[in-house]
DNA sequence: CAAGTAGCTTGAGCACTGTTCAATTGAGCG
DNA sequence: CGCTCAATTGAACAGTGCTCAAGCTACTTG
């Protein structure tokens, strides 16, 4: 199997299931791949550039998911949960998207899908931008602090409660009046 | 000037401000301190433990700052905005209160603040915990982005108005009825 | 077919990183 | 004076991301 970047971005994620973020070195990867650091290079100019495109990787599961035919608020729990999930599906996933140096495709197209369904309540562009962006940064903060704090020290099913919660005063915040 | 926690702390957030997170290593601060290496070792167990002193530190700006003797969202909106200030206050602040292994007292004490004024708009402990939950996850996910990817590409003015139009929207979902 | 070229990989090395620990220093005390 | 002991040093360990001349294929061109 020869190199390619989307080679060396899968080995990349299947290393990061195995390892973690941390134990995740360029080293590491090659001897992975049997080959030696330097050819890593050769398909990406660094490891934040592979990093980044690990990210748009990881929020992709979210942004082609299908879209439930229900309300809009149904729908933003939809879009709000699958990009939760796609970040806690990968160890350090909400970090590696915290960290990422500049959003790809698929977070861009997320971003667009939430912004589309706040559009069919009837919010302007400006102001679905503005909603898409709150509740983006909600999930965003509540899954990086869970991950990084509260993963195997708190039951999964109570995560998924309080989450709810929390993102349930956004979606109301939103509701058209 | 003898070295103790205090001053390696101090001394490691003036450098920070001054190279950033990615260029703060061990040698470089001990170098500013006129000492070793090995020298920090005797005063923190790690780099870690430093980086969650450290941001103990930042939060405590927010979490020491008086009140304003306004309505239950002016407050609330108070708390939100110093804590982004304090973690905007410093380069990668919002980065280092993420990846922090643990929360130290400041960051507590501010979350019980936000706790305690939810509370006099008559919501029960669950309810208010869950509000200040949100409105954390919030402010951080919103600060994270921000810092990350807008400052210097985005006027602070714009920045301030995006924050306050997502604080808008999640206070609107706490307003009692 | 021979020669050349372009794409990819290696091997070796650079300048760092966080962390450890035996040995040393120096100040305070009996 | 001798002793103790907290604090610091010096040196090393095992790694890190990244670079680049040199080499290896495999394919195209004369």
């Amino acid at each position: 199997m020869p190199l390619t970047q989307a080679v060396v971005l899968d080995a990349a994620l299947t290393l990061l299931d195995e390892v973690g973020l941390d134990e995740l070195s360029t080293r590491r990867l090659a001897t992975s791949l049997g080959v030696r650091v330097g050819a890593l290079y050769w398909h990406y100019p660094s490891k934040q550039a592979l990093l980044d495109a690990m990210a748009d990787r990881i929020i992709a599961e979210a942004a082609t998911m299908p879209l439930p035919d229900a309300d809009w608020d149904d729908k933003l729990r939809a879009l709000a949960g699958a990009h939760r999930d796609a970040m806690l599906a990968h160890p350090d996933g909400a970090r590696i998207i915290a960290t990422m140096s500049t959003p790809g495709p698929n977070g861009r197209s997320f971003f667009e899908r939430t912004v589309a369904v706040l559009r069919e309540t009837g919010l302007s562009t400006d102001e679905a931008n503005v909603g898409a962006d709150a509740i983006t940064s909600y999930v965003n903060g509540f899954t990086i602090e869970e991950q990084a704090r509260k993963i195997d020290r708190i039951a999964r099913s109570d995560r998924d409660h309080a989450f709810a919660a929390g993102l349930a005063i956004v979606l109301n915040g939103l509701r058209p009046r």
